[in-house]
DNA sequence: TCCATATTTCAACGAATATTGAAATGATTG
DNA sequence: CAATCATTTCAATATTCGTTGAAATATGGA
């Protein structure tokens, strides 16, 4: 991961209402939720979430399929585990006796290959 | 960790040069930089830069100390902890066979007791 | 005390952000 | 095709943010 995409991806979170959002989508795991779902479990305006989902997206935070008229939006474990990489990258200056490298959540469900490595 | 400090953490973190400088510290380790030294490394002007230490610190991420005239900054690892923890807690509705509890960088030393666990 | 170094404070400006309200798009059902 | 539901698009506004420049504070040495 790249200082820009960080950034991004941190700037998308780093909002009441988004990270609320996120962690939701998080703990529904791969499966996802309806845009509507979350809408209400927030008490969001419709075009406001859209906003959101919006920002939570072009950070690559979050992946979107229609399923009839209902967009489910889903949260991408990848990206939030290359995110804690780049934080975390070369702790301490990599000392190993002084830090251990971060690992995230990890969902092992419809999602095979997964490397747990992010140099950055 | 609760909602508000998590996004205070990462509104500090979701800029630049902030990020840049927090990466920095976090690779320098529990002994810190001084001041002038990230400065110069980053090629920033010293109020600006006050400017973002002063927004790192109220988010929890850093701490100074003096040392004669220069500041020495340094990087707060259990704040770093704590928001990889409510970023994926209860990951995956909290099913332990789809999620593994994430766990960021550890100094290990000057830093003896850490509890792993951060239940939000 | 006087001077140099290191960092902070203050005021000001342009840029970006979150929310709102109204209207439009796309998909399903009868 | 008409009606309805789910979501998105657009324009507008108040607020917040990052940087700059000049001046102030604090420490250490001659």
């Amino acid at each position: 991961m790249e200082q820009t995409d960080a950034v991004a991806a941190l700037a998308a979170l780093a909002q009441d209402n988004r990270l609320a959002v996120y962690r939701l989508l998080v703990q529904a795991g791969p499966e996802g939720m309806a845009a509507g779902s979350v809408a209400e479990r927030l008490g969001l305006a419709p075009n406001t979430l859209t906003f959101h989902f919006d920002r939570l997206r072009a950070a690559g935070l979050v992946t979107v399929r229609r399923d009839g008229r209902s967009m489910i939006y889903a949260a991408r474990f990848d990206t939030m585990n290359s995110l804690i990489g780049y934080l975390t990258d070369n702790c301490c200056g990599g000392n190993p006796a002084q830090c251990a490298p971060a690992a995230a959540c990890k969902p092992a469900i419809k999602r095979a290959k997964q490397r747990t490595k992010q140099t950055a």
